[in-house]
RNA sequence: CGAGGUGUAGCUCAGUUUGGUAGAGUGCUUGGUUUGGGACCAAGAUGCCGCAGGUUCGAGUCCUGUCACCUCGACCA
């Protein structure tokens, strides 16, 4: 691809400053502000949009799959978060609480939850008698809080928008099958909606979610070669269970426990559109999530013969397209900068010469391509350039993620590639948290993955020789 | 939570060194001319100079505290 003109000044170029440019976009693309708390933003109704359509999919996609909506509580009292000890202990530190009402203290201590195992088990334990009860497949749309330190738009946030999906299992194998399934969920969704490649697979010891038996996760490359755990999917075994004393009589009328698991997918992933997709000037939005997928810009507004044809083609592409149609007062160029910014997949330009010849201007945003179309075809036109699109913005994040995934095959390899290069680092691994936390410290990188798709790099870990155990990807974090 | 940086008009920022009437560009409103890559002219509105104390005849400017945001770490999704 050309080197784009930049056309925007008050975006900054994402290769002058990322950090910068980021911010920018999130700003100037209208998708939130900051508000008066501390770490909480305000989504606007750009950046809401976008979200609504996520969750469009995504909940169909559960619903289809037997997931059921439902709302659970936003306080929870103390003694039920502390049930199981592995969690309480993980999450105790980003808890906020509340301890009174009015000038009265409260007898319990409530916290905002943090995440919602704990509800739901507590509700599990009352309603779950029998293995004719299961499996239960519940999952609910909510805000969780937690409190960062520090926050970025969209990335990190002291309350995060997302959905949370909880199951429990009458056995162990429907339970990990559960949690493979739904993750598969979220690396079909990336693919093929946010045409985002991800390298899925399971986490480490180290960073798997706090109250785990395993953690499994997508993660996604951004521009700047840092990686983003974009959804995870969680496997308890009878650990939750347990803890909430959750039992149903077995096929052999046994008491049993059965098996849990939990998946999400925060407002994190638009951050993840922003950085994977978005170029010099402006966002760059995938078909499916966009808000408006067309736009429609009158050359001018003073020939009502161009007007009326306009109005025509908005009606007949409304039927099968999110479409805007822009006559406000503003010139085409500044018409076009802005919706360029809000990355509009395919913009149409009507003017007196193009309706004069039946046709109009079609511009791509991807790769800023114009072409001339015919009217009579338009929606076919638009139907295909919105597949070609879809196709070469995977292939562009695609090839980004490949040819920034290196190989290291000993330490001091492994150390001028995090030193040189920004990207996934492969490497073989023996298993031991000290080698994890010794690459962390010399190398200032996490481990991301353990990804299902195993290679063979070498026989022994990268770290301290030994025999390995599994390949392993290594990167910088957000 | 550690190190550094920034808070002045909706936005981007000058003014702080040397205390003395609150500034520019852009945006906004109105009217007109325009309209194929952020058009032009004219008129107009917009400020607890982040917040709270202090020093001073007088503070955007000096001092103390505090809050928020940004960057880099630590922690986490």
């Amino acid at each position: 691809m050309v080197k784009q003109e930049k056309l925007v000044e008050e975006i900054t170029s994402r290769d002058v400053d990322f950090s910068k440019w980021y911010t920018d976009i999130v700003k100037k693309a209208k998708l939130m502000d900051y508000s008066s708390v501390k770490g909480c933003m305000i989504i606007r109704p750009y950046g809401f949009a976008i979200w609504e359509n996520i969750q469009k999919f995504l909940d169909k996609t559960f619903k289809y799959l037997g997931h059921e909506n439902v709302a659970m509580p936003l306080l929870i009292p103390e003694s039920l978060l502390q049930k199981e000890k592995d969690h309480i202990k993980g999450f105790a530190p980003e808890v906020a609480w509340i301890t009174e009402c009015g000038s009265e203290k409260l007898p319990e201590r409530l916290c905002i939850r943090p995440t919602s195992e704990t509800l739901f088990c507590s509700h599990y334990s009352q309603i779950i008698e029998s293995y004719r009860d299961l499996p239960k497949l519940y999952n609910q749309w909510c805000s969780v809080v937690r409190w960062e330190k520090t926050s970025r738009p969209f990335l990190r946030s002291v309350e995060i928008f997302w959905q949370e999906g909880h199951t429990v299992h009458e056995t162990a194998q429907e339970a990990v099958e559960e949690t493979k399934k739904m993750l598969d969920v979220y690396v079909n969704f990336f693919k093929n909606q946010l045409l985002i490649p991800v390298i899925s697979g399971e986490k480490s010891e180290k960073e798997k979610f706090s109250g785990a038996k395993n953690t499994y996760t997508v993660e996604a490359l951004m521009y700047d070669g840092k990686a983003l755990q974009s959804a995870t999917s969680h496997y308890f075994s009878d650990n939750f269970s347990k803890a909430f004393n959750i039992t149903f009589r077995d096929r052999k009328n046994k008491i049993s426990y059965p098996f849990g698991t939990s998946w999400g997918l925060a407002t994190r992933v638009i951050g993840a559109v922003i950085m994977v997709h978005g170029d010099d000037n402006g966002l760059v939005l995938p078909p499916d999530i966009s808000p408006i997928q067309v736009i429609i810009i009158p050359i001018t507004l003073k020939n009502d013969f161009v007007i009326k044809k306009t109005y025509e083609i908005f009606g007949i592409l409304s039927l099968n397209f999110r479409v805007k149609l822009d006559d406000s007062k503003r010139s085409p160029g500044w018409k076009f900068s802005e919706y360029e910014m809000k990355g509009v997949p395919i913009r149409l330009e009507l003017g007196p010469k193009d309706i004069e010849k039946n046709q109009c201007v079609l511009v791509r945003r991807d790769n800023q391509k114009k072409v001339f179309v015919s009217i009579e075809n338009l929606k076919k036109s638009v139907l295909n350039t919105l597949n070609d699109i879809k196709k070469n913005m995977y292939e562009t994040a695609n090839n980004r993620l490949r040819s920034r995934t290196y190989e290291a095959t000993d330490l001091q390899n492994f150390l001028d590639l995090s030193k040189n290069k920004q990207g996934f680092i492969k490497a073989m691994w023996c298993g031991d948290v000290a080698c994890e936390n010794k690459l962390k410290e010399l190398a200032l990188v996490s481990l991301r993955c353990i990804p299902f798709n195993q290679e063979r790099i070498s026989e022994n870990c990268v770290c301290c020789k030994k025999k390995a155990e599994s390949m392993v990807y290594f990167g910088k974090s957000y």
